[in-house]
DNA sequence: TAGCTTTCCCCATAATATGGGAAACAGGGT
DNA sequence: ACCCTGTTTCCCATATTATGGGGAAAGCTA
């Protein structure tokens, strides 16, 4: 600090009476206890931090702190210890004052990812060729990350022209795909191990239920077991009115458990004239191929 | 969980002998205090949870629990909380028992910055054109967040032939630069509004030394004006013998602040024959287009 | 199923996150 | 250049809770 930024007397300037400036024996308010219970929010402050994360979205990317502090109910302080704790990691930053959004921490992690996944590494390679036996046709790569489905990588075209129009599917990689609907999550779902799919079973039976994977497990199991009979998931006009997929998982090398899905998607009166077997046949080759560049 | 986990009775499923469930008077080993101080590490629990991100690496991808305890001084219990904090809000994962890796939500949350972010938007659509105008040459569009530069988009081939090899700049998006060094980084400090450059000086004034960019205030003040008034940044042979560069920024629609930077990067041998204030023209010309179309 | 590692749970206490208010700061206007 | 307004940080006592150790449960491998 050159110059030395030097006047630090706000009191006076603020016009405070000269009462204020005398050493004050308690005049600080206690705190207010929270009401009582195992805990506020149903984590610790750890968790409960984290959280912030949650409410930026596509189409609000920008918040301000008065949001924050509405939205998960904390105090202005809390609100902006959590703000400058996050953006201390790079994980939140200011493009402008009083103005947060996602930082760049993400980015940069998002490359180590892109860096180090053996999956996306092995897709690139493989896919350009696969994408481009089916013209109008795009190719997915998905993952299963716990309890969610993520497209990590698409080639082809970004858009298919079907029903007259063109359907586009913009940037790709990370979009979330529902867990228990669509080929690319039922062709990774259906070749876990059994007892991954018993637990999320037990866990997750209504999701399961709604999203017309069987009502009971007996159900469930024996849908499943369908899709492993058939080699692939084949879906039409259900992501969209006017599309058709045709899905296929792709295992690790030793073929002992399930690294992800390969997934063409194309226009439903394309679709038609096929045979899905033929289609599943090509990705099934492409797979394999992947599954043999995995580390 | 279909049977109710009914079984919270541990202490005598264990065996233990009856004494041990008479109200105990002190057996429970009292929690080994700290070494005294302010602060164990230089910020509060929820910084030092974070601090586990920074261990993910391009070398190390993947880590286990021990290592983390190892590395940041953890117990064992405290290791996993803040495993288990991370991993369910996405930003962890298990891709084996035992082992984990950066999680799904990265991916998402930068998806979201992809879709909401105005300079990659503008640029997207502005530097193919811009890049496709040199041959052998790549585009770069960086921006600054806080104390960190990072490339956004990159346009143009993958590598770029010099020096009779292919240097390859793979994954671009993502990539971290240094922030006193190289024209991408110089062409928006230099054209930060003043106290933002005056804060930067005074916070991190070693490291521009140490980056060439100027000993003291004056010395920095002048070389930044002088960038100013050329219009632009050029380097040969900096980041790679073999390379070089120029750098103009990209000014916000209304011009009052800098929004981030255009690069072109080419073989040095193609740089030598022309001029840089041509190759900067060109450039300028696209970040006009750019800036056009922020919102 | 047994045997192993990994993960979670329990609990008292020490560490620290919290909340309220005021100081310091940054940006925009005149 | 200056004030003025809204934003951000600092301060501190206390209540909340994160911590650490040991042991139980769960998950995987053979």
């Amino acid at each position: 600090m050159a110059p030395s930024r030097a006047t630090p007397n706000p009191a006076i300037l603020a016009g405070m009476s000269s009462e204020a400036l005398a050493p004050q024996p308690a005049p600080i308010a206690p705190r207010r206890p929270r009401a009582p219970g195992p805990a506020p929010n149903g984590a610790g402050s750890l968790a409960r931090m984290l959280e912030v994360l949650d409410l930026f979205t596509a189409e609000t990317p920008l918040l301000r702190v008065d949001d924050l502090q509405a939205r998960l109910g904390y105090t202005k302080s809390t609100a902006y210890r959590y703000v400058k704790t996050l953006c201390d990691a790079g994980l939140l930053a200011q493009p402008a004052q009083g103005c947060y959004a996602l930082g760049p921490r993400i980015v940069e992690l998002e490359r180590l990812m892109r860096i180090a996944d053996p999956l996306l590494q092995a897709g690139e390679a493989v896919l350009p060729s696969l994408a481009a036996e089916v013209p109008n046709s795009m190719v997915l790569l998905c993952s299963l990350y716990r309890d969610k489905v993520l497209c990590v990588h698409r080639e082809g075209p970004e858009a298919i022209q079907a029903g007259g129009r063109s359907i586009t599917i913009l940037r790709a990689r990370g979009l979330p795909l529902p867990l228990f609907q669509g080929a690319a999550s039922l062709a990774i779902l259906a070749w876990l191990p059994p007892h991954r799919i018993r637990a999320l079973f037990l866990l997750r039976q209504a999701a399961m239920a709604a999203a017309g994977l069987g009502a009971d497990w007996a159900a469930v199991r024996q849908r499943l077991a369908g899709i492993r009979r058939e080699g692939f998931v084949a879906t039409a006009g259900r992501f969209n009115r006017h599309l058709a997929a045709v899905s296929v998982p792709v295992l690790s090398r030793d073929g002992s458990q399930v690294a992800g899905s390969l997934t063409r998607i194309m226009a439903l009166s394309d679709y038609a004239g096929q045979e899905p077997a033929l289609l599943a046949r090509a990705l099934q080759g492409g797979a394999g191929q992947v599954s043999a560049r995995l580390a």
